[in-house]
DNA sequence: TCTAATGTTTTTGCATACCAAATTATTTTC
DNA sequence: GAAAATAATTTGGTATGCAAAAACATTAGA
């Protein structure tokens, strides 16, 4: 894309053609918020996404061409993205995308189970009858799709049902963070959700999940989350952790 | 501070003078960071030792020549801010700092609390005797400062006895998010301290804190420690959220 | 006197250009 | 083929310019 295209497309009022400028991810609409953040979330997304990859560097020169945007917020772009951990900012060297060790992916998990269970406390206080049918409702679309043997479809629901989970804890900062620590691990999960065997044992945890949900008990749904994610290392824990590809 | 100053120490080499150049607040060396992270710690630090108080203006072009910095680093720093949320950027309203009201003050309370949680029943795991017996010492200085009315002595004691237990647990990626989250109360929780009359309940918390890290129960731990939070936003919401000062 | 409309000044958001220092790539030398 | 010297690139930071937005001041009008 040339810099006249850019030019024109910014013209016309609506941001930059390059960067998708409708809605990100969570499916907020992105186009006036200021352009650095607008780059974050598009960087944020290529690199959750795997489309760049652990460990590699991010010129800025390059990138900022590519993306149309000029240094200055791309360089802003990467201070959030070190903030979040996404990246790592080497003095003199500039941005890699970050790529946790094993140890440090542990500690995560440990993390966001904490999160989860307090989330899941506040659920089941919070919730109203609608959203755990809901989530329920995904459940069920994502026994489907385990019956269908579509990883791909179950690791979406099971994610979807997770972020249900916490958003019906009413704690916007505890969203916020889970959604934080998510991203960071969104990739290890990703792939182990592609390589793990024992994916019944995961629907048997879920069934348990939602059953506790239902039944409003805090205390079990607390702990069953918690213990969720600790089976979830140990799982990614005995997996390759070699090189590969396809996201 | 005048320019003059600033100038002058630019050109002595070893960076800004009016960035504390040595140290920060958790004692490490920061001279060598890259100026935004250098102006965000001196920016936090401001927040958090209310030298700019919430709801503040951040005039970039003025505070970046108070630091003697220019302004791109200055921005650079208020983005990695607004991702700590101590700062919130409003779209071509500039930064202000963070004022958060009542209601998310009682969500971060939960949430530290869980993080604390985890912090505890880590700790008990991991914690080497010696940190124990540390803990130990660092709590009956506060008992000390709390026998003689030391109010600040006090807060900053009970803090690094959070810190502390926090730091055994081994966990490096949940001692940063409670950092994080303490710098985002540390304001809210320095008032409730010089305001709250019930000084010796929260001792007798304490007290069973200290019980349980030295019995390494981490069940009763982590009990311990969430209630202890839950029990600072009842005092923190009885409060006079009104405006005032002494910092 | 308060409100509203208008004009002026300030600030923000972003681009561009420039440069020193550090890093990386390439060549030369032994 | 490794090491050393040299060249090319990249980063980190400054300075500057400028459009758009916001804040502020001023004046006019009910």
């Amino acid at each position: 894309m040339t810099l006249q295209n850019l030019l024109k497309a910014v013209k016309d009022g609506k941001g930059n053609a390059d960067l998708a400028n409708v809605d990100d991810v969570t499916g907020h609409n992105t186009s006036r918020l200021p352009l650095a953040n607008q780059v974050a979330i598009t960087i944020r997304d290529m690199i959750v996404q795997d489309t760049i990859k652990p460990g590699e560097r991010i010129r800025e020169r390059q990138l900022s061409e590519e993306l149309n945007v000029s240094r200055t917020p791309l360089r802003e772009a990467l201070k959030i993205l070190e903030g979040e951990k996404l990246v790592a900012l080497l003095p003199n060297r500039g941005a890699v995308v970050a790529d946790p060790a094993p140890d440090e992916v542990r500690e995560l998990l440990q993390v966001l189970g904490a999160l989860e269970a307090l989330g899941g406390r506040l659920a089941t206080e919070n919730a109203r009858d609608a959203e755990i049918a809901e989530i329920k409702a995904l459940h069920y679309e994502m026994l489907a799709a385990y019956s269908r043997g579509d990883r791909l479809a179950y690791f979406k629901l099971n994610q979807q049902i997770h972020s249900s989970i916490m958003n019906a804890s009413r704690n916007s900062s505890l969203i916020d963070t889970h959604s934080h620590f998510n991203a960071r691990l969104y990739r290890v999960r990703y792939r182990s959700n592609q390589q793990n065997a024992r994916w019944h044992e995961a629907i048997d945890e879920h069934e348990g999940l939602i059953k506790a949900l239902a039944a409003r008990d805090g205390e079990l749904l607390a702990a069953r989350l918690s213990s969720h994610l600790g089976a979830t290392w140990v799982k990614v824990s005995k997996e390759d952790y070699s090189k590969d590809s396809d996201a």
